[in-house]
This record gives structure tokens, sequence and C-alpha cells, in this order.
DNA sequence: TAAGATTGAAAACTCAATCTTT
DNA sequence: AAAGATTGAGTTTTCAATCTTA
């Protein structure tokens, strides 16, 4: 338990790492949506839910799932859902075990723009982050990282 | 040069290390927001700026300086100071200097804000990341992602 | 009563256009 | 023509309220 014994003065010093840690992840994030949106291909988000269609397939997602994964309230999932709906990348139907919610698969056209916008995302990595950290170091971000996703 | 000998398989290693960053700092911003928002407090960017002009203070800043520090488009900025302006936390004059701009300069009740907006700043960083990573895991990722920062 | 999901209205964000000064 | 900043119009997000089924 390292804050237990942490002197006040250190805050300073995690809040400084953190927010670089924040200010690096926000400039690749937007480099890699300039990217999309100069290619008229739609945002991350897309991408995020298209991927977990895609990994559950040919199972259905339920809207709760992705909304869990992806971090979004219920109306932010649910109008997403409904702008990819409109654009056939994906399609909802009734559940059949619980009617109260619904069933969310990925389409034909979901696929095909999943494997548009992978070398994008891609691209954006690589530039961000391959050329400036060696495989240790990034070996050492996922462990540490991987940490804090532990709650 | 890491990525110029990565072999093609070893992307998705990059991408997930990324995506777990990700998550994290998401994860981490989203509860001090939400704690923020308990307390009838604004949101984390309006910190961002008065934090700015704090350390600036008796200085004052142009709007494009914010922009810059904050990563935010000029529109973006603008309407952050309309907002702050209107709750009286910032000031905005005309700049004798350069006539196409402005000077802010935080406030009274800008100063008070900072003062109640930090514990809750502090507190989401240390439960987040305190009890979970060493102090040396801390010094690990601030070096990694400063190596980052530089372009 | 609670859970899954949607919706109307208001706030915030985005894009391109605009205005002023350099 | 370019830089600093603002604005109108359209889109997305947010909040609380609503609807349906469990």
């Amino acid at each position: 338990m390292y804050m237990a014994v942490m002197a006040a003065e250190q805050y300073e010093m995690v809040v400084t790492a953190w927010v670089r840690l924040a200010r690096g992840y926000t400039r690749i994030l937007a480099m890699v949506e300039d990217e999309l949106k100069a290619r008229n291909l739609p945002e991350l988000a897309w991408y995020d839910v298209l991927i977990e269609l895609k990994r559950a397939h040919p199972e259905k997602l339920r809207p709760k799932d992705l909304q869990a994964r992806l971090l979004l309230p219920q109306h932010g999932m649910s109008r997403l859902l409904d702008r990819m709906d409109a654009e056939k990348l994906v399609r909802r139907e009734p559940c059949a075990e619980d009617r109260r919610g619904q069933l969310v698969s990925i389409t034909t056209a979901g696929q095909e723009m999943v494997r548009r916008m992978w070398p994008v995302y891609r691209n954006g990595l690589r530039q961000a982050l391959g050329q400036k950290l060696s495989e240790r170091e990034l070996d050492q971000v996922a462990t540490i990282l991987q940490k804090v996703e532990r709650r």
C-alpha cells in the first residue's frame, strides 16, 4: 500500500505522471480520429462497437454488454446504435429470452468497415508509440496498467 | 527504432497495451468527474484552465496559450471561457500589444474554486493509482510516457 | 420495485464562415 | 494573406422522465 505511507508532497509526482499519461493518450487518439475523418471513416467508438460484435459473432450481444465494455451510459449506447443502425453496420432485433432487451449483431457492411478502419488505427499506434518505445518498455507499460485495471 | 523490426503479429501487443492504458485513463478521469458532479463542482477542464491561470498569476494569459496547453480548438476555448466568465471565475480584457487578442486572468472566486476542486482531484488519483502502484512503478510510467510526449 | 432500453429538451461540441488586426 | 478570436447552424451528449418487462 504505497499511498498509505506517501508523503503529502509526493502527490504532485503522482499528478504529474498521470497528467502526462493523459496528454499522451489524448494526443494519440486525436491523431487517429483526424486520420479517420480525413478518410471519411467514422469515429473510434464505432470501431470499438464493431470489434466487440465481430469477436462475439455469430453470437449476438445485448446493448448492456456493449455499454459495460465501452464505458458508455445506456442512453449513449442507445443513440450510438441508432446511428450505426442507420448506416446498416449493425442490426437490432428483439430478444426472446428477455423481452425488455435487444440483440445486436454486426452486418456484412460492418465487417467491411472494420477492415477499412483497422489500418488507420494501427498506423496511428505505430507512429505514436512504435518508434518511441522499445518492446521492453511497452511490456512494462502493459504490466503496470494491468495493475490499475484490476480494481 | 523498435517498429522497424517489429513483426506484424506484434502489433496486437501494442494495441492491447495502449487500449488498456486508454481504459485506465478513462475510468479514473470518469471517477473524478463523477465526484465533482456529486459535489456540484465544475468539470476537470475548468480546473485545467484555472490552474494554468493561477500558475501564471499575476501574469495574464492569451486564449491561444490556453488552447495549446489544453489541446482545445479555438472555438472550444472561446466557449469554455464564455461559461467560466459567466460564473465570474475568470476575467477577459482587451490586449494592448495585440489588439486582435485578449488577456485572461483568474479572479478571487476562481482561486477559491481551485481550492475546492483540488481535494477531489487528489483523492481520485489516490484511490485509482496510489494503492495499486509502487513509487518505482509510477516512476517507470512517468519516464516511459515522457518518451511518448517528445514527438 | 428494479432492470433494460428509449426519448424530449437542454447543454455542449463541431465545422465552416466571419470579423478584426497584423 | 495569415493569426487571434467569435459566431450560426447542425450534430452529439447529457439529464431526467418514460415505457415495458422481470
